[in-house]
DNA sequence: TTTCACTATATAACTCTTTACATACATAGC
DNA sequence: GCTATGTATGTAAAGAGTTATATAGTGAAA
């Protein structure tokens, strides 16, 4: 199960359940996202497992918080899901399976699907690149100095290539909808 | 649900369920797969829906076939689903999730997990360009005469389509991987 | 003072998907 | 006769994920 590993994760310090689903729809929701519904169980279980424990503290706004912090049995456990190497997920692209079916619609209809997936991925692509600002990717220049440690600076890199991961596959997507675009005209 | 209006878009032409598993495994896996145990009982609810029919046919190798046929209802709801506009997944790339933790892993780890990466994306890649050798997108050309008549040149162009969506993706991973090795190893 | 918005946790019911298993016919090769 | 491979359909059980709902505290606006 992926979310268990993800949420190990992203205990890099200590979290509530909230904290987890907040930080999902920040910036992560571009590779994952997951519901409170699925991170409160998930999140129970990790702890049934000794992976990470628990602490009730109070909230300045609201009820009480359950804050989880991850083991060192939690960390391994992490290690060894890396270790396992790149896991690529099956294929699900429902837009994609729509347009192979086409040719159902009239040719006003189509233009306008095609004309809908543009627009939301410029839409999306717009919204990452909000991001990419505040996280460029490091230069070839000597300015080390301006992260205090190493492992500042390789969270930092590793963040903004995560960021860069959305950016070329919605830019992929994009050129897409153009292609499809050029070719349907064709058509007539 | 996905699956059903899918499976409802493939039977354009009669086909029993394991029929419909071949076909995912040939060129559609590109951007969706199912499991035959989940095919059997969603064809089941398909024809409880009076969306499609089914009859029993002799085989030549092996046991009887049930072939199932898309009914006008089916072909509405489809024209429905369709109609609905592009559906755009949830993302879901755990490789992407896993790199934003690979500071947890030795630099030949690291190393190791990129390049396995890359590799797994390049023999996918080299898959399709198979594909896309057989399903050439149509030129500029006035070769219409190939094709018999325009439905077909549509149903053609649209497979074509969709074989350029997992090139133009599977290209950009690609990049994407290459990117990540570049960074990683300005890292030290 | 009621409503709205936000913080915070949790469960129930449902849907979707995967894995494992069970059954059965046909053919080819050893 | 046995085994492997391929065709063909299905069920059971477990796991993953979504939607709806319940609860509860705080603060600010209307």
């Amino acid at each position: 199960m992926s979310l268990k590993h993800i949420l190990l994760g992203m205990l890099e310090k200590p979290a509530s359940g909230y904290d987890l689903k907040k930080a999902f729809e920040h910036s992560l929701s571009n590779f994952w996202n997951a519901e409170l519904a699925q991170i409160y169980p998930t999140l129970g279980k990790l702890e049934n497992e000794g992976l990470i424990s628990s602490e009730m503290k109070p909230s300045t706004q609201g009820p009480r918080r359950k804050v989880y912090k991850r083991l060192e049995t939690g960390r391994k456990e992490l290690i060894n899901w890396l270790k396992q190497g790149p896991i690529i997920p099956k294929s699900r692209f429902d837009y994609a399976a729509q347009l192979s079916f086409l040719d159902a619609l009239t040719l006003k209809e189509r233009d306008e699907f095609v004309k809908n997936l543009r627009k939301e991925t410029f839409s999306r692509l717009q919204a990452l690149q909000v991001f990419e600002q505040i996280y460029p990717l490091p230069g070839p220049e000597k300015q080390s100095e301006h992260f205090k440690t190493k492992k500042e600076k390789e969270a930092y890199t590793l963040q903004a290539l995560v960021i860069h991961h959305g950016l070329l596959r919605l830019q992929a997507l994009l050129d897409w909808c153009d292609l499809v675009k050029k070719q349907l005209q064709a058509l007539d």
